[in-house]
DNA sequence: CTGCATCCAGAAGGATACTG
DNA sequence: CAGTATCCTTCTGGATGCAG
């Protein structure tokens, strides 16, 4: 595959909107890997990332359907984040970043 | 594939590394389809984007080696960008991402 | 532990003018 | 036509502190 049809445009538009902002790649990047992370394994394993930006950008990735958030009610608290369902169809464009970044790494 | 592997955490930030920024995406995407574009049709292609932030961004991506600048010494000038062969390795991830935005759009 | 509120620096973005 | 330069406004992101 060589071009792309001009078509897709609206499709890709659309997935952009979702990925827009500077963490939402390395939160389903880690999500992608571990499954299910609590709020502070994230904090962790995304590195450089703040409590701030975390919090809204899972907030923004909640509601966009991408993360689920389970909340357990204990002290002190407890929150569990995985993909949903549509969070996972997104696991091949980040097997495809990937390759890419291992490509051009050589 | 439902999760993916840690070891490739290099390879996917360096992959990020290239696409950071507002526009890469939009701008990597218009010469996909197009292959070769002048500067004056990526700007009218990638709507909203304005003079300052096309001229910085392809310079970017050029320096990072995705995008390929043709200068004709004419009067007036023409310059024409297109994909390098490591742009057009990116191109299956332009399809994969399109592929999810059909998919939750519907 | 998780998450929100506040303040502030810096980046993004718009408008305009200028050059070869 | 294809940029660069400048000024100014808006907004994103970072540091810190507070709360349940």
């Amino acid at each position: 595959m060589t071009t792309l049809c001009p078509s897709t445009q609206p499709a890709f538009v659309q997935a952009l909107s979702i990925i827009e902002g500077k963490w939402k790649l390395r939160i389903i990047y880690e999500l992608a890997c571990k499954e299910v992370l609590r709020y502070g394994e994230l904090k962790n394993n995304v590195c450089e990332i703040t409590h701030k930006m975390l919090s809204s950008q899972l907030k923004e990735l909640e509601q966009d359907g991408m993360v689920i958030r389970k909340e357990y009610p204990q002290v002190p608290p407890k929150v569990e984040y995985s993909l949903s369902d549509k969070g996972r169809r997104f696991i091949p464009i980040l097997n495809e970043l990937c390759s890419f970044g291992a490509e051009i790494s050589m």
